[in-house]
DNA sequence: CTGTTAGCGCTTTCAA
DNA sequence: TTGAAAGCGCTAACAG
């Protein structure tokens, strides 16, 4: 319609609508106007159709805790429902909880000609900014979620903040405790770095507290839970609140259900899955934080398609998704 | 290539896919069994640009209180922004708080040829029944969202339980305080559904607080907030928490500031604005419970968007949104 | 710098 | 019951 109302060819209304160059000034401004003056909006269908652009996109994240990403691929799958059919295809690698393993695959990724665009979720932060950049230096996108890499060049972090996250756990303690005289923090032997995001964060809140005493952070080992929990019992025997920082809150509250404790102390973490869930209800778990992981998936998704086959110009550069609260009261709403 | 393969023409295969009758039982297997083996997936693009289907979806809801529906046009318009493209337009129509007038509203919609279905918000449940079934029996779309009509033929509902919103808001109370003696529940005067059902949940989590006194449901006037709070000051003189059940709560809280209180009572409450945000960090409200209206403008366009542009098919009939806790320590993340 | 043309995959009308 | 053909709005290769 603008190239007939103009005179002129579809081609270079279209040339001059998307700036493709080869287009006087002149009829560029002309283009431009009519375009405005009669509110014209692309056909999106029209134009997918005859791009046939196809694009394949890895999600690199690793994965444990397994509930944690399952819920994140949930999310993922409820995004690609909507968008696959204009030919944005993804593929899942899951990696160990290893920077060096993570480094090899996401290498390999930047490396090879498959794939258009990478969402990677890394494990620490630091360690990857070159290998990042070096990926969008030569035109590979890349973004980030759930943990970010700041000083890199990625083009987009979706995830929480951790920092935040354990701030909001002192919070709760502090809510469901009274007149509280001791504190414990749990986290892993192999410490990550949003484990220690967390762990600051907490300490922080908690800093000005002079007269609480703080056991830990005590050290779980993945490949024993168990046992590595059952040795806590001598720590844990007279603290009023609990706070894992780890992803074994289930774990936990199974270890201190034996546990002959002179008082049952508050306990507190994040996420959640169906056994975290039955601790929650059951009372030993008094409350856990939350993430929407779903919509961290869906929103990653729908981000990186919109950016990719839309050509979307990014904004912000990150979205900060926001901590949920969830209790016995409204548990039944975070359970897949 | 499924009609190339089997020598068949794409209009013959284009019917037998879509089940568009004049297709020997014959040739509609094996065009089936053709599409199945090669993993057909229909091209979505090609299919809206041929179609040139255009759509428009009247969305009603009242507009008080202004800062929630607020939200949940924003959530609509999210979802807009990614559909609108493929031929998907909405018209929003706000409304009084009064049966009478929505009702009216809604049966010129229904009898109009203007719109090819409607979302709509009832203030209240069964008075709709009948105008809801009027339109679902002769074929146009009804969806509920936010309040339900249950017992109508409404093809979805996207929505909170405020029931267990109620439920939720007593527990919180009861989190919050310490060996409470007294609570009191707020409502309006012009009671809608919806707060009723927050007051039945409240009393119903309450029930076997035999020790504990409560007072209310005090009412306040919605064109007088000011002056029908201060007139609360002698029943509010020594609760130890207070349920505003209606959408009053930054007015209440600035009520209480005001007041010559025993004590600082627990305050609670539903939804954020600004406002409420403000007393949250200023410790005047202890929590507000929230039901992400973003996400459900967003959740309920899509939803129709689904159903009327690819005529998917609806399973659940309902889907019910989650509860969300809101204090001190997560509130940053509840404000647009 | 501009125009002509073919074609993306599907739907729909009309004729056979 | 089937097929031929036009066309949805846009893009891209090519010629001028």
């Amino acid at each position: 319609m603008i190239a007939d109302q103009l005179g002129l060819s579809t081609s270079t209304v279209d040339r001059a609508l998307h700036n493709r160059g080869s287009v006087s000034p002149k009829t560029l401004k002309k283009v431009i106007e009519k375009a405005k003056e009669m509110n014209y909006q692309p056909n999106q269908s029209a134009s997918f159709l005859a791009k046939g652009k196809h694009i394949l996109v890895a999600f690199v994240f690793p994965e444990y805790p397994n509930y944690f990403w399952e819920e994140i691929e949930m999310g993922i799958n409820r995004a690609l429902k909507d968008i696959q059919h204009y030919g944005f295809n993804i593929e899942i690698i899951k990696t160990p909880d290893s920077v060096a393993e993570q480094m090899k695959i996401v290498e390999n990724i930047i490396e090879s000609d498959d794939y258009n665009g990478l969402v990677f979720a890394p494990i620490d932060s630091t360690p990857f900014t070159n290998l990042i950049d070096k990926g969008v230096d030569k035109g590979f996108p890349v973004y980030t979620f759930n943990n970010d890499s700041p000083s890199s060049k990625r083009l987009f972090f979706v995830g929480a903040d951790y920092l935040d996250s354990g701030r909001l756990a002192a919070e709760l303690l502090d809510i469901f405790t009274n007149n509280p005289q001791k504190f414990a923090v749990i986290t892993e032997e192999m410490s990550t770095f949003q484990m220690q995001q967390k762990i600051i964060g907490f300490r922080e809140y908690m800093a000005n507290r002079t007269t609480l005493d703080f056991v830990g952070p005590l050290k779980l080992n993945r490949y024993a839970f168990e046992k590595s929990i059952s040795n806590l019992e001598k720590d844990l025997k007279n603290v009023d609140g609990i706070y894992v920082a780890c992803g074994a809150l289930s774990e936990v509250a199974k270890g201190i259900k034996k546990m002959d404790l002179k008082k049952k102390p508050i306990l507190i973490g994040h996420d959640i899955n169906k056994e975290i869930y039955q601790n929650i209800r059951q009372d030993v778990i008094s409350a856990t934080i939350c993430q929407d992981p779903i919509y961290q998936g869906e929103l990653i998704t729908r981000i990186v398609f919109n950016h990719l086959m839309l050509e979307e110009k990014i904004n912000t550069e990150q979205n900060i998704v926001k901590l949920e609260i969830v209790t016995k009261g409204n548990a039944k709403y975070y359970i897949h």
